[in-house]
DNA sequence: GTAGGGTTAG
């Protein structure tokens, strides 16, 4: 029997076994004869013995079982109102995910803190119930409890995850209105919420104005410059970051190779690799498999193998890594042994995003009829097919020129359509020049993305490419009241162990006049050996046409001049597009190997084509 | 006593 007598807890027992139902357990406790006392009068008083016994025996339980035997034992001893054992059995619930049990415990706690109402904001948002974990933030604000720094980053990641800038910001808001210091915890999940967000402008304002900044605040600000599509910043950050002595741990490193892939220099790659092996840092699955991918990236297969190879141990994101490795360098048939002997020997079940990989296998190198059946295998494996698996059959059929079969498919389809479905219909459609379904694709992506000029471009280049010039000029007027203008792509070129950016029509460069000069003559020497400009990508923008001439002022062609100049003869040149190459630069490039005697390694935005002596390792899959 | 960052596709 439990009393509460002016705020001691007197237990009294006889000789007696008392059974206590609690939680997911019964737990039976067999008392002594004794009547114990436990002051409790004073909340500063030195924590008593039991009250850290109860602490340790908690924090070592290994299941909710264990944790509801102690949780009973905890009342009957009395216990419940002692806050650092309440709290620390919450959090231990919390921890298991037994959020029922912890919400049962936290409705009986008498006394709450604020250590409590964070632990139920925290318990919340681990089992994904961000709901809740919304409503007792509430219950804080309207409370007379102030916020802290332990609760704000809970529910700033709740954002984050759930890609809520509204409430992010409102919260971000609240929180400087009641006066309180961020510390670095708070500071990071606010420049990671905006960044993950896709605010990136705000994370970068934080990031500036921040008084001090620890590891995580540098990667997260590191990993948001990679999300965005500014990796050379990403790489800019790390270095200034060890300059002022920060040593990067594992997830930092993680981060900043993740930045080196979407970079795509392979100089830079083969720097980050001695510096981790000199480092020693141990390389376990993410690391790992964050290396796969960086190389692959970058161009080296090999290493990404050799890396594969080397790891102890490997999950389903690193043989997908890999298999989408082979995908990018067109190596199709390497990406289906791979994945037979994932599934095969390893029966290691593979996840969907093995089978986008897969699939984009296949449509790079135009396995249309192992595509298929992959496809079909999928649906064996219970993986309902999403818009990415789709969207990489329109891309297989439609490359391959089953137009037909690739419009059924999305006239069939139960989900929904995005973007980069039309985009990859429309791709097609241009190439095998079906001015009618490229039509209709083109009218879709303005319906889905109004906002995007890039479509614009696209549905008035269909209609100058059918003379239909009326149409064209309806298109445009629309983009122009929308006051939308066309973003120009971007194109890399490493040289030196130096990376060089171009756009169309760059004039930047200070060796500007040796690139033109490099690229007429190159033009000339390609047109003599029967290169053809491919006038069905020429942007039929007049003003843009005007200020930047022709075809030959493409991005990548620049860059490829430049290379030509700045490196020397016979070496590897690797290029670097941020959307994807066009038809007619793919065919400047396979005649530029051929003619320069050069090989050109260029990525795109999602592979890898090789041009050595006047042909690619994609074939025409381009 | 409670809190922030890392791996595969498109």
């Amino acid at each position: 029997m439990l009393r509460n007598l002016r705020g001691r807890f007197l237990l009294f027992s006889s000789n007696a076994t008392i059974k206590v139902r609690y939680s997911t357990c019964l737990a039976t406790i067999t008392l002594s004869d004794d009547v114990h006392e436990q002051s409790s009068e004073s909340p500063h008083a030195s924590v008593s013995r039991d009250t850290a016994d109860y602490i340790s025996s908690i924090l070592t339980c290994k299941n909710v079982s264990e944790v509801g035997k102690i949780h009973a034992q905890v009342v009957v001893n009395g216990f419940l109102q002692d806050l650092p054992v309440a709290n620390k059995l919450l959090y231990i619930y919390a921890q298991f995910r037994a959020i029922a049990d912890a919400e049962t415990l936290f409705d009986e706690m008498i006394v709450k803190d604020s250590v409590s109402w964070s632990v139920m904001v925290g318990g919340f948002a681990k089992t994904k119930d961000f709901v809740s974990s919304l409503r007792v933030f509430r219950e804080i604000l309207r409370s007379s409890l102030n916020l802290d720094n332990y609760t704000l980053p809970i529910m700033i990641r709740v954002c984050r995850e759930k890609r809520d800038v509204v409430v992010g910001r409102l919260i971000h808001k609240v929180a400087l209105k009641s006066g309180m210091d961020f510390d670095c915890y708070v500071c990071a999940a606010l420049v990671d919420m905006y960044a993950k967000c896709g605010e990136i402008g705000d994370a970068c304002k934080l990031f500036d104005e921040m008084p001090k900044r620890d590891l995580v605040t540098w990667t997260v600000m590191i990993g948001a410059c990679a999300d965005s599509g500014r990796p050379d910043e990403s790489w800019v950050l790390f270095e200034r970051m060890r300059n002022e002595g920060i040593v990067p741990d594992r997830a930092a490193v993680v981060t900043i190779v993740n930045a080196c892939a979407k970079l795509g220099a392979l100089h830079k790659a083969v720097i980050l690799h001695d510096y981790i092996r000199l480092m020693n840092f141990p390389i376990g699955v993410v690391l790992g498999t964050a290396l796969i991918d960086m190389h692959a990236k970058c161009g080296n297969l090999d290493s990404a193998r050799e890396m594969f190879d080397s790891m102890k141990e490997r999950n389903v994101i690193s043989w997908s890594a890999m298999i989408a490795a082979y995908g990018y360098h067109g190596k199709a048939t390497k990406a289906l042994e791979l994945f037979h002997m994932m599934v095969g020997d390893r029966r290691l079940p593979p996840n969907e995003i093995t089978f986008v990989s897969l699939l984009n296998a296949c449509s790079h190198a135009g396995f249309v009829e192992e595509g298929t059946k992959i496809f079909d295998l999928m649906i064996k494996y219970g993986i309902t097919p999403n818009v990415k698996h789709y969207t990489c059959m329109i891309d297989l059929l439609g490359r391959a020129g089953r137009l037909s079969e690739a419009s059924e498919m999305i006239e069939t389809m139960s989900i929904e359509k995005d973007e980069t479905l039309w985009a990859s219909f429309l791709g097609a459609c241009r190439i095998h020049k079906n001015v009618e379904m490229a039509e209709k694709a083109a009218m879709s992506l303005l319906e889905l993305q109004p906002q995007n000029p890039g479509h614009y471009i696209l549905l008035s280049n269909i209609y100058a490419n059918d003379g239909k010039w009326e149409e064209v000029a309806k298109v445009r007027n629309l983009m122009n009241q929308r006051g939308l203008k066309k973003v120009p792509g971007y194109t890399w070129i490493e040289a030196n162990n130096r990376t060089h950016r171009f756009k169309v029509g760059d004039r930047t460069h200070p060796k500007s006049r040796e690139i033109y000069d490099a690229l007429k003559d190159l033009t000339e020497k390609l047109e003599e050996a029967g290169f053809v400009p491919d006038t069905n990508f020429v942007l039929h923008d007049v003003d843009e046409e005007v200020k930047v001439g022709m075809l030959s002022l493409h991005s990548e062609k620049l860059a490829l001049a430049f290379g030509l100049i700045a490196t020397p003869v016979g070496s590897l040149l690797r290029i670097t597009k941020n959307l994807r190459v066009c038809g007619d630069c793919h065919s400047f490039f396979k005649f530029a190997s051929l003619v320069t005697k050069r090989e050109i390694s260029v990525r795109d935005a999602s592979r890898f084509h090789c041009f050595k002596e006047g042909s690619c390792s994609c074939g025409d899959y381009w």
